[in-house]
DNA sequence: TCAGATGAACCC
DNA sequence: GGTTCATCTGAT
């Protein structure tokens, strides 16, 4: 598509004079690339209305420079704007005259077309523009660490006479990184980690094979034996995710793999080590910008065989893609906090697809969403076979107020006899974890008899106490529930429910006199600990925060299980499960490892985890989501801001009507200068991609109209999941 | 003569 | 995507 005769090309580009309205205020003498003289650029532009690409003059200096990928600078109105040339063409279609590129910033190209299709598929799914998703997927360059990167990479094709990556990304590596042995079914290292799953060994050999097979997974709970007499402290899940990495390396294909926070990105290169894969990159924000630009450009440039990251590593330009892993699903770190606030779940599903790599989601709990996955066979399961489960997980009791009845008054304290004495006895074995939740305040509003939450009779949100007012209001809908009963008892009565732990490491101590209290707590002096060692200790630990412990836990006491359960979100009683089964999967199997779970907390996740089921969970979960119109089962948007900019952005979309409206309601606990409301849109999920549509239309009119206020657009919002 | 209609430029 | 400005058109 390059060469070809080159008629009259300045009249053809708008460099002459003919017909301007306006002279060309410098000289039209630019001189201009003879081939592909126009790049089409991406620029990085806020307004939703200005989310397309534009055409640009490629100045004869900058002709070898500005490739498809590379970062350039152009002139856009009066401003000086960057942006990304995503392709190089002979002509243009846009009528008017074109501005020559101003600057090309780098020539490496940092945006490959893989991750361009994908960040146009997540602003469409979204409803947010390509560039705001580029500004989460390309991070901010550092020159110093790319000068250093390139020259690397330039001495090394020299040196061995491999060819440097083609500037498409496509790597010429044959087999990326060192795929450390031959893996083959049934062969010296294929990997036994996954041959208690039914289905593990049918993935691996799609992976090895160079296919898309799509799991998700129900890790069995444990550490996983390390080769030596060394004591166990990697996790299982971490162990058999990196030999899923290494069959796909072995396939000669790379793996992605997103964990929720930096001690899962230590636990899954712990793993890969030891399965023995080497090139293996960490990506992540907060190690700052030079190290977080070395290894994206080390994914770029096919130097990392496997990339381990957070959040933003969904992005990650892995060239030759063959294996993408979600860890923790259902960890709010998981959701971009930024706009079009994509899901890492969605966007690495979106991936998988879009380049023909594996998708393996896995989490100690299930979410709806992924069960929504398996339910739509999009997705396979791959589980262990119960006997395998039982086997492999702690005794797990729940220690309810019904169970302690014979307990008397104490049966209520935060810590029963029961439990301390399961405690105080395993404290011989060895540390003792315990799980506290989170400090905080939540008002939520719960049946007064069986504290189940409480649902909008209309629309089945959840309810809130509302200021003074006395009566429960729905918190989508903005309906009074004056008549409200409830759906899983009948009882006609709500109680209001608060949240809140504190103080619990200073009540252990007391409790449990000469023994260490480790505390292990984003707010703790020491803050969040990755392991503690097997001699016996207390060790408090917010959800998310437990530390590994070699050779694991004698036993873990959930605490304040009633406080995990009740919520306002749709996605309590998943969360909670997941929480104490993050818990309980660091503890020994039983009988040598107990849980405790302690508190009444609501029946279903309670009958989940003494059961170790997170998947019939979800699937109870998901099939009440689908009898009342909640998401996943229906698709929903939520528009939040300044009442007048929600009502303009929610009156220009077709979808909105009387029957898909919530709303709006004012949100809670923002008491500043405007009000702030949130209009939800619900709509059946056949008509999701086209709500994204209306709604990105939507804020392009706002933009160009400069409608004034606020209007935030969130497609599947967190809090109402 | 001017109000309203039309359309391109804007921002490439 | 809407706004703005220039030009065109047709009625008066």
């Amino acid at each position: 598509m390059t060469s070809r005769d080159e008629p009259e090309q300045g009249a053809l580009l708008g460099l002459d004079d003919v017909g301007g309205r306006r002279r060309a205020p410098r000289s039209s003498a630019v001189e201009v690339a003879d081939v592909d003289p126009v790049a089409r650029v991406v620029l990085d532009l806020q307004p939703a209305h200005l989310d397309r690409e534009y055409d640009y003059l490629v100045p004869a200096a900058m002709a070898d420079d500005a490739v498809p990928g590379a970062r350039v600078r152009a002139r856009f109105g009066p401003q000086d704007v960057a942006g990304y040339v995503v392709a190089r063409a002979a002509t243009s279609d846009h009528d008017g005259r074109l501005q020559p590129l101003r600057r090309v910033v780098s020539a490496d190209p940092v945006l490959t077309p893989a991750v361009l299709d994908l960040a146009r598929r997540v602003a469409a799914r979204y409803a947010g523009t390509v560039a705001d998703v580029l500004r989460l997927a390309v991070p901010p360059r550092h020159a110093r660490v790319e000068a250093e990167v390139l020259a690397r990479l330039a001495e090394w094709a020299e040196a061995d006479g491999a060819a440097r990556p083609a500037a498409d990304g496509s790597a010429d590596r044959a087999a990326p990184g060192a795929a450390p042995r031959p893996a083959a079914p049934g062969g010296d290292g294929w990997p036994e980690v996954w041959t208690p799953y039914g289905t593990g060994e049918a993935f691996c050999r799609h992976l090895l094979a160079g296919q898309a097979p799509r799991g998700v997974w129900s890790p069995l709970p444990g550490l996983q034996a390390a080769a030596d007499d060394a004591p166990a402290r990697v996790p299982h899940w971490a162990a058999a995710i990196a030999q899923a990495a290494r069959v796909t390396l072995a396939g000669g294909r790379r793996a992605l793999v997103v964990v929720p926070d930096a001690r899962d990105v230590d636990r899954v290169c712990t793993a890969l080590g030891v399965a023995g894969v080497e090139e293996v990159e960490r990506l992540q924000a907060d190690d700052g910008p030079a190290p977080r630009y070395r290894a994206f450009l080390h994914a770029r440039h096919g130097l990392a065989s496997v990339v381990v990251g957070t959040r933003a590593a969904m992005f990650a330009p892995v060239p030759d893609l063959g294996l993408v892993v979600l860890w923790g699903d259902g960890e709010e770190t998981l959701d971009e906090p930024h706009a079009p606030y994509p899901a890492a779940r969605e966007v690495l599903a979106m991936r998988s697809e879009a380049e023909g790599a594996g998708f393996l989601l896995g989490s100690p709990g299930r979410t709806v969403q992924a069960q929504a996955m398996l339910a739509r066979g999009w997705a396979a399961e791959i589980a262990a076979a119960r006997a395998v489960v039982r086997a492999r997980s702690p005794r797990v009791r729940a220690l309810t107020s019904v169970e302690l009845a014979h307990e008397g008054p104490g049966a209520a304290a935060r810590l029963p006899t029961a439990a301390w004495r399961t405690a105080r006895t395993a404290l011989d074995r060895g540390p003792v974890l315990v799980q506290v939740p989170r400090t905080g305040y939540l008002p939520v509003v719960a049946c007064a008899a069986c504290r189940t939450a409480a649902r909008c009779t209309h629309c089945h949100g959840p309810l809130g106490l509302g200021g003074a007012r006395a009566t429960p209001q729905c918190t989508w809908c903005g309906r009074l529930a004056g008549t409200w009963r409830c759906e899983e008892c009948g009882h006609d009565r709500v109680r209001a429910v608060r949240v809140g732990s504190e103080r619990t490491a200073e009540e252990l101590g007391r409790a449990f006199t000469g023994v260490p209290v480790r505390v292990s707590a984003s707010s703790a002096p020491g803050g969040i600990l990755a392991s503690v060692a097997a001699d016996p200790a207390l060790v408090v630990a917010t959800p998310g925060a437990e530390p590994v412990a070699e050779g694991g836990y004698a036993a873990a006491l959930l605490l304040d299980a009633a406080t995990a359960t009740a919520g306002t979100d749709l996605a309590m009683a998943t969360r909670a499960l997941h929480r104490w089964i993050a818990a309980a999967a660091l503890v020994r199997p039983g009988p040598d490892g107990q849980v405790l779970l302690v508190g009444d907390a609501a029946p279903a996740p309670t009958g989940a985890l003494v059961r170790f089921d997170p998947a019939g969970l979800a699937e109870r979960e998901l099939d009440e989501r689908r009898e009342l119109d909640l998401p996943p089962a229906v698709r929903v948007a939520a528009v939040t801001g300044d009442p007048d900019a929600v009502r303009a952005v929610v009156d220009r979309v077709e979808l909105a009507t009387p029957e898909t409206v919530l709303g709006p309601v004012d949100l809670p606990g923002d008491d500043r200068l405007e009000a702030r409301v949130r209009t939800v849109l619900r709509v059946p999920l056949s008509d999701g991609a086209e709500l994204a549509n209306q709604l990105r239309a939507s804020l392009a009119v706002r933009s160009a109209r400069r409608e004034g206020g606020t209007a935030r657009v969130q497609i599947d919002p967190q809090e109402m999941l």
